[in-house]
DNA sequence: ATTTAACTTGACCAATCGGTCTAGGAAAGT
DNA sequence: ACTTTCCTAGACCGATTGGTCAAGTTAAAT
C-alpha cells in the first residue's frame, strides 16, 4: 500500500464550488458555447488549477453532469419514492409548482439536460448516454410512484402511469426550454397548470 | 434609376438548395458547434461564394430561421388557420401524429428553435427575439383554433383553448428534445398518446 | 532548516475559429 | 473579339480556441 502524504500549501478554492460554478456557466452557456475563458473567470481560478483538478474542458462537463444529477435531479427522485401511496399526486403537483417556480421568469436557464443535447448527440455518444440515463431514471421514478399511487394508494389517474409518466417528462423539458425564451411565462403557467389539473385527476 | 445589367456565369449551386442544407447543419448542430468548414462542405460550396450570397454566419444562421419559417412552421400554422371549426381537432390530431412520425425515431434532430435557444438567449437578444415570435405564432395559431372549435364547432375540450394551445407548444418542444435522444421513443409516442386522446376529449 | 509536494501565475503551443482578399476563369453584353 | 461582370478556388488574416509547460511560491512533514 502506497502511502501518500499531503504536503504544500491547500488549494485556494473551494472544488465543490467551483464546480457549481462551472455547471452554471454549462447551463445557460450551452457546452460549445461555454469557453475557458468565462469558465476560469466564472469559477475565479486560472487555467492550471482548472485542469489539475477537473481535467480538460469535457470531464469538467461530466463532473458538472454529476453533480447535477445529485443535486437538483436526486432531491426530484427522492421526493417521488419517498412519497407515501396517497400522497403521490400531491407530490407531484408539488414539483410542478417547482418547475413553474424555477422556469417561471426571466432568470430562468432551462434545462442542464436540454439545453445541452444538441452538441452532444451527433458527435460524443457517450455523454448523449448519460443524457438518456438520467431522463429515464426520472422518467422511471415518476413511473414507479404513480402505479405506488394507484395500486396502494387506490389513485383514479388520468391515464396509465407509464404514460403519464413520459408526458411529464416531456413536458418538463418543453416547459424548461419554453419557460426560458417567452419573457412573460403564462405560456409555461399554463401548461403547468393544465397538467396539474388534468393528467393527474380522473378522465 | 440604375440599371444593373446581369453579366458574367450563373451560379453553380442552388441557394435555395444550399440555404436548406445549412438549416440542416444548424438543426443538427446547433450554432456554435456548426462549423464553417461543416457548412460549407455540407452546401457544397466555398467559402467565398458562402459569404457573398449570405453574409456572415450569424446572417446565414438568421435566413436559416427565416427558410424554417417559411416551410415547416408556415405549414402548420396554415393547417391550423384553413381547418374548418369542426375539423380543427382532428387537424391537431393529425399535426401531433406528425410529430410523432417526425421525432419519432432516431433521425430525428429536434426542433431547429429549441435547439439553438441556449446559445442565444444569454448573448443576442435581437436573435432571441426572433425565436420569441415564431413560438407565439404557433401558440396564437393553436389557440385561435381551438376557440373557433369551440364556439363554432360546438366542440368540448379539455380546458381553455389558450392553455391548451400554450400546453401543445410546451409538448411539442419537449417531445422534440426527448424524442432525440432517447433512442425507443416509446417515450414520445406515449406523450403524444396523451395529449392526442386527452387534451382535446372533454374533461 | 531543509526537503518535498502541491499550488498559482502566466507565457506558450498548435489548431481552428470566423472572415477577407487576390487571382484566375467563364459567360453575357457590346 | 473584347470588355465587363460575376463566379470559384484557395491563400491568407488576426483572434481565440482548448490545452501544456516552466518558473516561482507556499506550507506541511521531516
Amino acid at each position: 500500500m502506497l502511502k501518500t502524504v499531503k504536503r504544500g500549501p491547500d488549494k485556494q478554492f473551494d472544488p465543490e464550488v467551483a464546480l457549481g460554478q462551472a455547471m452554471e456557466v454549462f447551463w445557460a452557456r450551452g457546452y460549445e458555447a461555454a469557453s475557458l475563458s468565462e469558465l476560469m473567470e466564472v469559477m475565479g481560478i486560472g487555467k492550471k488549477s482548472l485542469y489539475d483538478t477537473f481535467g480538460n474542458k469535457r470531464s469538467l462537463f461530466l463532473k458538472s453532469l454529476e453533480h447535477y444529477a445529485n443535486s437538483a435531479l436526486r432531491c426530484m427522485v427522492q421526493r417521488l419514492d419517498e412519497a407515501p401511496p396517497e400522497k403521490v399526486v400531491a407530490e407531484i403537483r408539488g414539483i410542478l409548482g417547482d418547475w413553474r417556480a424555477t422556469h417561471g421568469c426571466k432568470e430562468s436557464k432551462g434545462c442542464l439536460l436540454g439545453n445541452n443535447i444538441a452538441d452532444f448527440d451527433c458527435s460524443d455518444t457517450e455523454v448523449a448516454q448519460i443524457f438518456r440515463g438520467h431522463l429515464s431514471t426520472l422518467e422511471k421514478a415518476f413511473a414507479s410512484a404513480l402505479e405506488r399511487a394507484k395500486t396502494e394508494g387506490g389513485a383514479t389517474l388520468g391515464d396509465t402511469p407509464q404514460r403519464l409518466a413520459r408526458t411529464l417528462v416531456c413536458l418538463g423539458q418543453g416547459v424548461a426550454i419554453v419557460g426560458r425564451i417567452m419573457e412573460c411565462s403564462k405560456v409555461t403557467d399554463d401548461a403547468l397548470h393544465f397538467a396539474s389539473e388534468r393528467l393527474l385527476a380522473q378522465p
